[in-house]
DNA sequence: CATAAATTTGCATAGCTATGCAAGCAATCT
DNA sequence: AGATTGCTTGCATAGCTATGCAAATTTATG
């Protein structure tokens, strides 16, 4: 096992190429004023001994590290967050930074997190699943580090945030309940302290109490087995529910399973669910779940171009976006005449389509 | 919006406190030789200024980043390796190390990917589902970074690696199958060129060939949904197989829901399925899965101990481990006599026990 | 060919912390 | 008191690259 041989520097590379530190500095830097040939010797020379610059060196030298920090919750308990954590590493890593990860628990303290990136110097900081106390929003707009919220939205005008329109979310689903007929509606929040899950039931029930009704509230802790709970109280109700939206799919899916499996209800004949994400498995035949799709790709996209613009030019305020989500039509819920399964509802640009789903 | 105000440095913290530049350091290191009123004094400094020490420059100066690389690929399309990440992540932010993270594609060249890690001089390298070239392996060595392959048997001498038993594991789905009387098998490979996959096949064929059969093998790609398609090719098989043993979980689940929604099967009833993993889903009640465990948190924590120990002692040899895994039974394949559903038996130590799974 | 212009090069330093070494200091012992 | 020991402190430097500036070289222009 070799001992930690510290790797060649640009020194030694310039001196066997027989040119000074900085032409090797040149050499690796883009855009840098440096004639070819001199330029292929030191590559030469480079290759000869191994180098490679040092990114550590680099970093102090121009007060970039070129590592973005990504700090994500909830990533075994809902498929969603793997997908958004895919989604931002392949989108930093195409574009140059390198991502720096802390992956933490619902309860865990950001505030002890926070100083760990901002040690290392990170241009820039992306909270998924998250929230940020506002002193650290000031510690982090005092460093001139910006931060961006990717699903919740901003308690305090420092950071930027994306968010899914999760209120008109909630009303979509309130409307395909009504119109397919149901009398006894339910939500399954997440929990009563995140914004998604509020967000959601608050459209949900301005929309339902418009038409005179109120829903019935659970807690099912963002988790499947936690709404797989939630699902078998709302059934012991005198009035059990005939229409239950969940803040997400994983949640949706517990419930299914607990209809099914536990109180032997049929979905959606007995009972009707709507979930929130559209992840990979709402589309699997097991589950077919009515959902809001959460367009990640564009999303991820705005909140990634976002944060690179405000990196590099320091003087970008801070920006908050709400994309509309996409009502995509299975077989969880009830059918109101005139939709069938596999369609799309698009509230955004107010077109619909079977996009086969 | 703040213009990346540079953060105050030790040598401004110091004349605030009126001690050399030395102490602030001192202050700030564990065990360092410093008074505790000259410490006090400088931590106040500290605070006053909003100062934090500056990791990147501690790392130039210590040639010790403190930063692990993390490599992984299939975390969207197989529910384990977020777990994995989870596990890793948490083990390794608790000692101290910080993580760069690189999700790669099954089809993207590691070799491009290493040496952004090489970059930032990154203490250790983790791959979870990728392997290494035996030029990377050798480029990682000269430098003395060590590597730790996750679920991925070792091509090269040079890397630790830490894998489930695959053989002993196939070859507990075969016994099971056959001590419940199947006469068809078949394997869906997740691809053949992947080391798990192979493992896990040529167990499950050993065994079965000893008794005299042979196996189907079709293609499933590590997806739920080219496994959905791998039982449909099995189906059309004029002696269709009654029971399918599938490289992971996630491929099990997409044979499940082939058999029973697109086939027509009833599971167990008319065909076996045996999965290996033991992601949450495979305990759901829709799935029910019979399944290979692997041992996650014991896995991980060797691994993680692994690389830490040769991180910091230069001498230490990379180790080969091979953990056994556990058969754990639900219904989703058909039971021989004196075994009930629920029940997870472990060759390791030799015992079985209900553990109501 | 001479001169101006443009390009390339090297020098010197900044960026920030850790640490070996020697000097300073206080406490302990004889 | 004087000598010994042990703890603290500051000095000076290493760790590596990027970059402003001036000098040197090349290229273009008349």
């Amino acid at each position: 096992m070799a001992e930690r041989k510290a790797n060649a520097n640009s020194t030694q590379v310039a001196k066997l190429a027989g040119v000074s530190q900085s032409a090797v500095s040149r050499a690796f830097t883009p855009g840098a004023s440096i004639a070819e040939r001199t330029r292929r010797k030191v590559l030469q020379a480079a290759r000869k001994l191994g180098y490679q610059p040092n990114a550590i060196a680099r970093s102090l030298s121009t007060m970039r590290s070129k590592m973005i920090g990504i700090v994500i919750a909830n990533v075994t308990t809902n498929p969603f967050y793997p997908e958004v954590l895919d989604a931002l590493s392949r989108q930093f890593q195409q574009r140059g930074q390198r991502v720096m990860l802390f992956v933490v628990t619902r309860d865990q303290n950001l505030d002890d997190i926070l100083p760990q990136l901002l040690e290392y110097r990170v241009d820039g900081i992306l909270l998924t699943a998250a929230t940020l106390s506002s002193a650290m929003a000031h510690e982090c707009a005092r460093l001139g580090v910006p931060v961006t919220l990717f699903n919740r939205s901003v308690p305090d005008a420092h950071a930027s945030s994306f968010c899914c329109d999760n209120i008109e979310g909630g009303r979509m689903a309130a409307r395909l309940f009504m119109k397919s007929g149901h009398h006894q509606f339910a939500f399954v929040a997440g929990s009563h302290d995140t914004s998604t899950s509020l967000e959601r039931e608050r459209g949900f029930r301005e929309e339902l109490n418009q038409h005179g009704f109120e829903p019935f509230i659970e807690i099912g802790k963002f988790s499947y087995q936690g709404a797989f709970e939630a699902a078998r109280r709302l059934m012991q109700l005198p009035k059990s529910p005939d229409a239950v939206f969940c803040a997400n799919d994983i949640m949706a899916i517990g419930v299914l399973d607990a209809l099914r499996h536990a109180e032997q209800k049929k979905v959606p004949e007995d009972v009707s669910v709507i979930g929130f994400d559209d992840i990979p498995m709402a589309a699997w035949p097991s589950y077919n779940l009515t959902t809001i799709r959460q367009p990640i790709e564009r999303m991820i996209d705005s909140a990634v171009n976002d944060l690179l613009d405000r990196i590099n030019q320091d003087t970008m305020y801070p920006k908050q976006e709400l994309v509309p989500g996409d009502l995509v039509v299975r077989s969880s819920a009830k059918l109101p005449s005139g939709l069938s399964s596999g369609w799309v509802i698009s509230t955004s640009e107010n077109r619909s389509e079977n996009r086969n789903v």
